[in-house]
RNA sequence: GUGGGCGUAGCUCAGUCGGUUAGAGCGCCAGGUUGUGGCCCUGGAGGUCGCGGGUUCGAAUCCCGUCGCUCACCCCA
């Protein structure tokens, strides 16, 4: 091996590149669908747009460095912060709820791993300016949209949903003390890798007596139905939960109450989210979380920007990529040439040239052989680049004004004139190529 | 960051108790003469056996280190 991409990085062959565009450009279709407007920053930030407010441990693992004029500076390891300046320039103009998605790569100096990479492209949709609660439903709907576009459905994934407030309320409610909340938060998030007797030693280490934690373990498992009957008189808590059945009934209005599960267990790591939190997962639970989000009131007046609600979600093409590989979605390759030109001696070489170059013209993909090898050699060629016909020009053809035209999957095979072949090209709304522009 | 496994041609791999010019299949390139591909035949290119040290008369093979990949943990986009 003589030398190979950085760890974490990629080289994108065709054949990786092909799924990558088939991710990405299915990710823009369906951003659009639901009314989204892409955007872009800059994939090198100032440090400080991170170290401000974002996580610990998006900090700890920051691609950063100090540039040439002294700056020290971040590749972009998220796009919320860019989001929050961006829409901060703007906020006083534009119509609410701001509704924008952008398709950065993003990158993390941290160990690579399967499923996770120093970079990688990720979905981003949020959604400003707007606290009903129809927003998270709109906003689960268009993740959970995304991986069904891609052939995915409820047998293959599910979106884990829970509600960052309604946990507090019920850990306070249980007993936890204000500035434990975060560490318990902590601790119930951690609970379904860790076990619960983890969760036991964790939460009594916390402070908190036998039926406290009783209470902790048994919030885990309750439905929302249970919750509402258990907590109705806490005007806090019902309203969290009145919510939520909100939402369950938005989602249930679009037909998609198959692909939502309530599940307190879901916390998110992240430490901004005020509100409904959601992840997709696989539902054989091998792969980690497909996609995560929430609701975070408050962080963009953290950043820096304007004081305006918020939501949103990201979505890697990486974890998303290896599961439509395993479960077949990947598309065949479809570079294929349409028409490959053979010219049989040296004297057809510059017809053959202009044939290709007027069926380029009329929007068709043409090549050639470059040398003018055998005529033998040359079809070799056209079954390589998956040409569908092979256009022969020889002597004979050249004197006549008409081509061999050959169907290179059924080998059927006859001359016809030059100019129906032309004629028959010609697209409907063909036209000439635009003049350059000037700069 | 912590532990385990693995690194031989572009790919998948073989390589016997350390022994002479390191192999196969696929792929790639070139031929199989005179105008027809997918099959077949022949030939060729391509490897400092991840890298660096050590042991040995001799290392792809044994030892140490290092880098990379990978799995688990940690953590998370």
């Amino acid at each position: 091996m003589k030398s190979s991409s950085l760890p974490g990085f990629r080289d994108f062959y065709p054949e990786e590149f092909r799924l990558r565009q088939h991710i990405l450009s299915g990710w823009r279709e369906v951003a659009r669908r639901y009314g989204f407007i892409e955007y872009d920053g800059p994939p090198l930030e100032p440090l400080e747009l991170y170290t401000a407010k974002s996580g610990d441990e998006i900090v700890e693992q920051l691609y950063s460095f100090t540039d040439k004029g002294g700056r020290a500076v971040a590749l972009r390891p998220e796009m919320t912060p860019t989001l929050a300046r961006m829409v901060g320039g703007r906020a006083q103009s534009l119509p609410k709820p701001i509704k924008w998605f952008s398709v950065p790569q993003l990158f993390r100096y941290e160990r690579p791993q399967r499923g996770r990479l120093r970079e990688h492209f990720q979905l981003n949709m949020d959604i400003v300016g707007e606290t009903d609660v129809a927003a998270e439903a709109e906003l689960v709907a268009a993740a959970v949209d995304v991986l069904r576009h891609f052939g995915l459905d409820e047998t293959d994934f599910v979106a884990r949903v829970s509600d960052r407030r309604l946990v507090s309320l019920l850990l306070r409610e249980a007993g936890v003390e204000d500035d434990r909340l975060r560490e318990a938060i902590s601790a119930l998030d951690r609970s379904e890798r860790q076990g619960d007797d983890w969760l036991v030693d964790r939460l009594t280490a916390l402070g908190l007596g036998e039926r406290a934690i009783e209470r902790v373990l048994g919030i885990r498992e309750r439905s929302l139905a249970e919750l509402a009957r258990e907590y109705g008189g806490s005007d806090e808590i019902s309203d969290a939960i009145g919510r939520l059945q909100d939402f369950f009934r938005l989602m249930d209005a679009q037909g998609l109450a198959d692909y939502v599960a309530f599940d307190l267990r879901l916390v998110r790591g992240l430490a901004y989210y005020t509100g409904l939190v959601f992840e997709l997962w696989e539902r054989s639970g091998r792969l980690r979380a497909i996609c995560g989000g929430g609701r975070y009131d408050g962080l963009l007046a953290a950043l820096g920007g304007p004081d305006l609600p918020a939501l949103g979600f990201g979505l890697g093409d990486v974890v998303l990529g290896e599961l439509l590989k395993e479960k077949g979605l990947v598309p065949e390759a479809s570079e294929r040439v349409d028409d490959f030109v053979i010219f049989v001696t040296a004297e057809q070489r510059p017809a053959a040239i202009r044939l290709a170059r007027q069926l380029r013209e009329r929007g068709r993909s043409a090549a050639f052989d470059y040398r003018g090898r055998t005529v033998g050699r040359q079809f070799r060629a056209a079954d390589q680049v998956g040409a569908s016909r092979a256009i022969v020009i020889g002597p004979e053809e050249e004197r006549d004004g008409t081509v061999s035209l050959r169907d290179m999957e059924t080998g059927a095979e006859g001359h016809v004139p030059l100019t129906d072949l032309l004629t028959e090209a010609a697209p409907p709304d063909a036209h000439p190529e635009p003049p350059p522009q000037e700069a």
